[in-house]
DNA sequence: TAGATTGTTAATCGATTAACAATC
DNA sequence: TAGATTGTTAATCGATTAACAATC
């Protein structure tokens, strides 16, 4: 089975998210236009992503809610459980503990850690906060295969290596360092001063005009 | 002057991170490749890029840093202010206030809010915290143009349509919930949970082969 | 049936990269 | 000079969209 490009895992993580609350409205099935405008892009798009999953539609009564969310997940997620770890128990890595917590079954949080003494031991939204010095232990133990990067932009590039070192597979990066990591673990930047200022940048755009 | 390609400009703002921290460390000039090596990305984008904006290299020497970040001011930022405002002061916004505030100087975080009473005339790095009730004012009176959304995902909607009543010019959106504007504001998304579950789709898809 | 919707191919658009002459 | 680096065009790659036959 082919790997899909990035966007098209992009959009299809949204489906799954607009199709599960369709389902808490007891929408049973739902048309590709309908989808789409949901989501804000074309109906194209939408049956495109569709089409690379091999899921077909009923016919003139759109796609069914239910089964296409289970297709979406056959697709997306680990067979087995993925754990997850938050490195950095500031305001922004306790605003996603909270935030990422439970949103998806395969997805656990299952470790926290901060340099802060004090917060060893605290927990948050029921996941336990351990201090640096047992990283590795903790990967290993708990089996943590992705970790998520919320520490001060000094101390990205040494948690990063500490991560790969431990054999993390996937990191999620909120500093906006730049990390340098081996091509066999899956890295996602995520740098919120660059979207400030490139929406910054298009205001400036429009009213140019 | 022609409007830049949204790739571009995220990493011209990346290029002026970066090149930032090169001033502090008294590096007068960098070279295409050089510049490309602390970004993850390759000499030619880099160039590309650069010649976008029509600037040239000093023969041999490389890209003069200092001249360079200046030229990257003058596309990227607005001759005046752009005056920012946040919503929604739970722990992200918290993050967010502290994390985005004074980065840059062109981008001026002028108010902040929430629906928690408590919080009035609080301030956050320095910046106020207004109640809800007094968006539409204090965007007006302050002239604020562009607005964060970081409130819980029940609100973004309202919030959003509220901004826009109220003549926002951009609106960068952290909840997951995809919002609909208007075609004169420039709207920007920020789904942690896609990127989260992106991670671990290529994490998990490096593990079969 | 008529017509709405689909799945898929081919065309288009946009972004990245390869290639290379020009420069000092 | 020889050779490192550049700016720019053309080629390539990838993603989106247009077009349309097929379906019931």
């Amino acid at each position: 089975m082919d790997t899909l490009p990035g966007k098209t895992v992009e959009r299809l993580s949204q489906y799954r998210r607009r199709l599960l609350n369709l389902l808490d409205d007891n929408v049973e099935y739902i048309f590709s236009h309908e989808l789409a405008e949901i989501i804000q892009i074309s109906a194209v798009q939408v049956r495109r992503d569709l089409m690379l999953l091999g899921f077909s539609s009923v016919h003139r009564k759109g796609y069914p809610v239910e089964m296409l969310i289970e297709v979406i997940g056959q697709r997306l997620d680990d067979e087995k459980e993925q754990n997850v770890a938050i490195i950095g128990m500031g305001n922004l890595g306790t605003a996603l503990a909270s935030y990422l917590n439970g949103i998806r079954p395969k997805l656990k949080i299952v470790a926290l850690f901060d340099i802060d003494k004090k917060k060893e031991g605290m927990e948050i939204v029921g996941v336990k906060c351990y201090p640096f010095s047992e990283l590795g232990k903790v990967i290993k133990s708990k089996r943590v295969s992705i970790g998520v990067i919320t520490v001060p932009q000094t101390s990205a590039k040494k948690v990063a290596a500490q991560l790969v070192k431990n054999g993390i597979k996937g990191i999620l990066n909120f500093t906006h360092i730049p990390l340098n990591v081996p091509s066999n673990v899956s890295l996602e930047e995520y740098d919120m001063i660059t979207s400030l200022e490139k929406v910054a940048y298009f205001v400036k755009e429009s009213q140019e005009k």
